[in-house]
DNA sequence: TAAAATATTTAGACAAGCCTAAAAATATAA
DNA sequence: TTATATTTTTAGGCTTGTCTAAATATTTTA
């Protein structure tokens, strides 16, 4: 089966949207994440249903078939891939690495993905933590603690960034906060959640909408 | 200015044709090029024109513009960066990057291109023997020697195909004749212009069709 | 140089993907 | 349980890039 681009983008948010909210995914949703009118969302769920890659009645959202499914992996799996590529071996930042995946992405090739994974040497996660699918699509989800949840006291390494918007990120690289970084919880404040963190480098209060959105590995 | 991938598609097309031609390209040239209908060259002939891409009077072909020209050398520095990437560092074969460079030479970037450039290390070469265009879109063309035109019991070095279509690159594999192959002119034969040729592991006969789409330097 | 052949352009149509405005369905609130 | 608000779909239209068929210009041939 062979999708235009625009397509795969629909998947893929469609994939991404219900991986995040479990049920099926609104209309509205989709628009917001494609940027597009509703209107047009139910345009395209309409060709997608017909090509069976979503379920789809009318006014109940839509979900992935298993073939949508599948499709909706590999693109991810590319996308994750050629994160990698431009982090590892193009020196890009992990802030800009995110748009030009959006374009590589959609690469068709039946080898590329599969030679650039070897030549990466088969990296697991991609510089925002997300775990890259294998061949076959199996994927190894994160357990979701976030750095929010860790108890006063406790130490943790940083697995993984929720929001990867480009902000987000430059923020945490002021911060000295990346992947790998171990932070320890100080102290906790019920007022509004916010905590005193302590980094390799220094402490820091981190509000509750910054500390929702990392994942970690308690120590 | 931000053009589609088919606008730059037109261009390289009109870039490369003017190249093997010299003067005006005619629709019909560009509409076998791109496979696509005649009409539909004349319209995007149009919308090129009032981009102020290409040289336009009706009936009379077309030609790059300076800024055309411009854009059509940075996609051929693209594709063909590609293509040294995906030869070098995914293990692809000569005849099998140029599909793939088709695509990524459509990928949008301030940043790209030169940090691949830097990656590779600064080829001056493509996989088929095609000089890599520079940041500011100086190339360094061929020297127009074909193995056609040298003379018995002299010796030379292939340096470039002209046709680099798949079939021809299988071909000379089959020869083992490859960039850097040093070839030994044994004989010519009047009555069609094919040639005896002693390559490192073998002594060949070589039709004209074929000498004359292979760049050589004498020694 | 006139007729025939070929190349190019125009006219009208279509699919993909988007939009706005309006209608219909669903969800929420009184 | 109605009335109101929100969401979703439909209707109709636009742009890009393509096509076929027909008209027009250019080139070749006689
Ligand atoms: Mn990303
Ligand atoms: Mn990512
Ligand atoms: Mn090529
Ligand atoms: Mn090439």
């Amino acid at each position: 089966m062979k999708l235009s681009q625009t397509e795969e983008n629909y998947l893929k948010a469609i994939y991404n949207l219900a991986y995040a909210n479990a049920n099926n995914v609104s209309t509205t949703m989709i628009s917001e994440a494609i940027k597009t009118k509703a209107s047009s969302v139910t345009d395209m769920i309409k060709k997608l249903a017909d090509k069976d890659l979503v379920h789809y009645k009318k006014y109940q959202g839509v979900s992935l078939t298993k073939i949508g499914q599948k499709i909706a992996v590999e693109i991810v799996r590319k996308h994750r891939l050629w994160e990698v590529f431009l982090l590892n071996k193009l020196n890009y930042n992990w802030d800009e690495v995110h748009e030009l995946a959006e374009q590589l992405e959609h690469i068709k090739s039946d080898t590329l993905t599969d030679k650039l994974e070897a030549f990466l040497e088969f990296p697991t996660h991609d510089p925002h933590g997300d775990p890259i699918p294998d061949k076959e699509g199996n994927i190894e989800h994160h357990k979701d603690t976030m750095l929010s949840s860790v108890e006063t006291e406790k130490s943790c390494v940083v697995i993984g960034i929720k929001d990867s918007s480009d902000p987000f990120l430059k923020f945490l690289d002021k911060l000295q906060i990346q992947l790998g970084s171990t932070l320890k919880v100080i102290s906790k404040e019920p007022f509004d959640n916010s905590m005193l963190v302590k980094t390799e480098s220094a402490s820091i209060s981190i509000s509750n909408q910054i500390s929702k959105n990392i994942f970690v590995k308690k120590l």
